[in-house]
DNA sequence: CGAATCCATAAGTACAGACTTATGTAATGT
DNA sequence: ACATTACATAAGTCTGTACTTATGGATTCG
C-alpha cells in the first residue's frame, strides 16, 4: 500500500543510480547526463518517474533544473520493509550499537 | 549493489502480494493459486523469480511444494535503504522507543 | 495398474517500459 | 535580433516480462 510507484521507480538500475547520485548532491539534468551513457531525454524521463514516486524534488533556476533526493524519499519503502521483515529481532543488537554510537 | 534481483522481484504487484502472503504463512502453490486471479503457472513463475532473488524458500513434500518467506529476505533491501536514507536522524527517536518497548 | 492431483516448464501473445532521434519552449549569451 | 544552451515532450522502436494454454514428470489415490 505504500505507493506502488516507488517499487516501479526502483526497478530500473539506471534510475537507481540517478537517485543515488541525487542523494549525495543536488545536480542539474546536464550534470546527470554527463555521468551516464544514455541520452538527455532518457535522463529527463527517469527524473520524471522518480518525481512521480516522490523520490526527488526539483528546483528551477533560469533554464536549469536542479534535482535532489527528496527528504523522506524512502519512507514508504522503509515502512513496507519493516512490515514484512522476517526474523527481525536478530538485527536489534546491531541497531542498538548504531544508536549508541550516535549518542556519543 | 545488493543483488539487483530483489528490486526486479518487487516491481510486480502480484509478486509483492505473493511474498506478503508467504511472510504470514507457509503455503503450497495450490494455496496461493486459490488466492489470486491468475493461473497456476503464473504463480509458479512468480515463485521462481522470488526464489531467484532469495526472497522465498521451498520445501518439498511428496507432490506438494511449500513456500515461505526466506529469513532475511529483505536484508539486502534494508541495507540499501539505510545507505541512501535521507534525513535519517529524524527517525532515530521513534526507533529508540521501539527498542525500549522490546526490552521490556 | 490407471486416474487424478501437484507442480514446473515450454511456447506463444500482448503490453509495459527503456531507449532513440526529432522537435519545441524558455532562458541566456553575443 | 539571432544563436546557443538547458530541458521537456513527442513519436517510434525494440526488448523485457507477465500472462495464457498446453504438456510433461512425479506422487498419491482407488
Amino acid at each position: 500500500m505504500p505507493e506502488p510507484d516507488i517499487f516501479r521507480a526502483l526497478a530500473d538500475p539506471t534510475r537507481r543510480a540517478v537517485f543515488e547520485r541525487l542523494s549525495a548532491a543536488e545536480l542539474t539534468v546536464s550534470d546527470l547526463t554527463r555521468g551516464f551513457a544514455v541520452s538527455q531525454p532518457a535522463i529527463s524521463q527517469h527524473l520524471s518517474v522518480l518525481k512521480g514516486a516522490g523520490m526527488v524534488a526539483e528546483r528551477r533556476q533560469g533554464r536549469q533544473a536542479w534535482y535532489r533526493a527528496a527528504p523522506g524519499a524512502l519512507e514508504g519503502l522503509e515502512a513496507w520493509v519493516t512490515r514484512y521483515r522476517s526474523f527481525w529481532p536478530e538485527r536489534v543488537e546491531a541497531l542498538k550499537d548504531v544508536l549508541k554510537e550516535m549518542g556519543e
